[in-house]
DNA sequence: ATGAAAGCGCTAACAC
DNA sequence: GTGTTAGCGCTTTCAT
């Protein structure tokens, strides 16, 4: 029934329990378990064997508190359903758990203002720093609410007006690549499902199509759709109701590309000898051999680590300048474009049936 | 240069400088903040003008501190990249901000240990409650950290020996649904595609359509799978290899019943005049035309508002007994099993050719 | 190398 | 109705 007794009350043990049972003061506890230094061997010794005795963890809420942020990291997706962000998602945690970051991931729905909502909550949850996924038209007004550029990183979009870090793919190339393979293998009328116009990588990705389209005097035709597998059914029934549809149909993203692969399936036309089918991204699902997509790597996962190393470097060293990585993707060939004609060449160019002039 | 002003320094307002500005005590600017009692008219439209005015938003931080938690759910997944959680988690998220509570989704990987750190850094940052979705084996040990039953709700998963709340599908239900589904169409060889031995929706699926099936003397062959749609493509192979394989396959999952209708398409194979192909969960990809795949519906959307609901009761009123939710799945027929002679059948029971007796 | 003390921004008694 | 005060659990000078 006197002083310091090791086990409390009831509740979780704090730092004060600990310094009780370990004989010394709170700062000496706080020193130990910030791994600081002028702590005695011996000293450290003992506290930390009453940490484990007492089952203590440090609260971080109240660490957040006085030192201003938690080992948070808030991750704003634009959809979380689509399978590009889970992939994401994955990567950037399993980077932020190496360096013992949590990761709080937050779904916009593309609506601005529930990406502002986000933004100020985790502001005020303390989290350190933010990855920006979601494809919003509201940088502005996200910098300014996070007001210090580097608590924040922007992946798979490129910040138009500001000097913050970002993280993207060059989907003019990679739009590129994709017509080159396409027109490579004789496709003279190509059609994009594109996604809604304010989406830049659409735009972009379609500006790289254009590019090698002309060069090689190819059409194209556009249309209009939302990142849906939807849309991708959607543009295939206006298409096969002309008298002449592409021969090859390109998806904004592979999940619209799925939807068109889906679509042309039902209606029994041959993938790819009637019509070749090819999207962006190379999520896993449409990348296995179950439905073997013709796909622009976005390499999703190294998107992820490099962003998450890039906002905790900035976080850690405030000196640093905002940076900017593009990323080259590269053409995945698969099924849905190449047949099954070449699939044994052992990738040393044995080029098959395919002519590449323009 | 004097006392209060209305611009503090350059960080974020403080309750202090409100309460300065607003020539009142902190406590009140407090109670205006959180809508309490005792506040008279004139002093919380001063109050709430100037808060207006200086932009000043309350610590969630500080608040979660000294009141013990903070306004945000914490949600364990499985794998963020089945399409079975976002889907959860949209609809828990949604149900969530209109109760004003952030949720934070964490990716277990099914594994005890990740799941275990996930439940105790949620925790000591204060969030309310755990909704949690992850398959794995550990609930006596999270229940053992969370302390408190009230402050968990488990989801797509019965706990085993413990008193907490969970919401579930009737899962035996579903499976005998299914079967029954099949056997009335004329199948006498099902071939199911189960999850690993320990994940007990894939136990109870089974013995549904066991139950089904050996009171129509029909073979059930069962593969063991991951949940992953590789894992329906390895099944599909295995049996396709055998002088009488089943004339109706079902997945665990969609996921999996996904990756068996990828390798039948892939070798030609006629779905589902040749072999019919079911799963579990209706997730939206395999529910649109795109696919049609027949599946059993877990009414992914009401169990994410339910399990949110009842934690949040839970959390409001201590007194609550932990309740267990079962909901009835429902089976929802589609072009993997059907073929196209029922489709126009206006839901009124024009039986078509299927016979309902057994 | 260690301790004392002053907060971080807020809530919750308890006074008035 | 409103103000005072004592913390929440920790980090961080500043002494010693």
């Amino acid at each position: 029934m006197s002083g310091a007794r090791p086990a409390p009350g009831d509740r979780p043990p704090t730092i004060r329990d600990v310094a009780a049972a370990a004989g010394v003061s709170i700062a000496t506890v706080s020193r130990v378990v910030r791994d600081h230094q002028d702590v005695h061997t011996t000293t450290r010794e003992r506290v930390l064997q009453i940490i484990d005795e007492l089952g203590y963890r440090p609260s971080s809420l109240a660490r957040a508190l006085v030192s201003g942020y938690a080992r948070t990291i808030g991750l704003l997706v634009s959809d979380i359903t689509n399978p590009f962000y889970p992939q994401l998602a994955k990567s950037i945690e399993r980077e932020a758990r190496a360096a013992d970051y949590a990761v709080v991931i937050c779904n916009t729905e593309d609506e601005p203002r529930e990406s502002l909502r986000y933004v100020r909550r985790l502001l005020d949850q303390g989290t350190a720093g933010l990855v920006h996924a979601s494809a919003g038209v509201d940088e502005e007004r996200v910098l300014d609410t996070v007001g210090d550029v580097r608590r924040i990183v922007f992946v798979n979009r490129r910040p138009t007006s500001t000097a913050s870090s970002f993280v993207v793919s060059d989907n003019i190339t990679g739009g590129r690549l994709l017509a080159d393979h396409l027109i490579g293998l004789g496709h003279r009328r190509i059609g994009f499902i594109a996604g809604p116009p304010w989406a830049a990588n659409s735009r972009e990705r379609l500006t790289g199509l254009l590019a090698a389209a002309n060069a090689g005097s190819v059409e194209v035709r556009v249309l209009e759709g939302d990142f849906t597998p939807a849309s991708g059914v959607r543009a295939v029934e206006s298409w096969l109701s002309t008298s002449h549809p592409p021969t090859a149909i390109v998806g904004v993203s592979d999940q619209v590309a799925l939807g068109a692969v889906a679509a042309l399936g039902q209606r029994g036309i041959k993938i790819p000898s009637e019509i070749a089918v090819a999207g962006f991204d190379n999520i896993e699902f449409a990348a296995s051999q179950i439905i073997g997509l013709t796909s622009v790597a976005q390499h999703i996962d190294e998107m992820g680590r490099r962003s998450l190393r890039l906002l905790l470097r900035q976080l850690a060293a405030p000196g640093t300048r905002p940076q900017r990585i593009e990323l080259t993707p590269s053409l995945v060939i698969r099924r849905t474009t190449q047949g099954t004609r070449a699939e044994d060449a052992d990738g040393l160019g044995t080029a098959a049936a395919v002519s590449e002039d323009v």
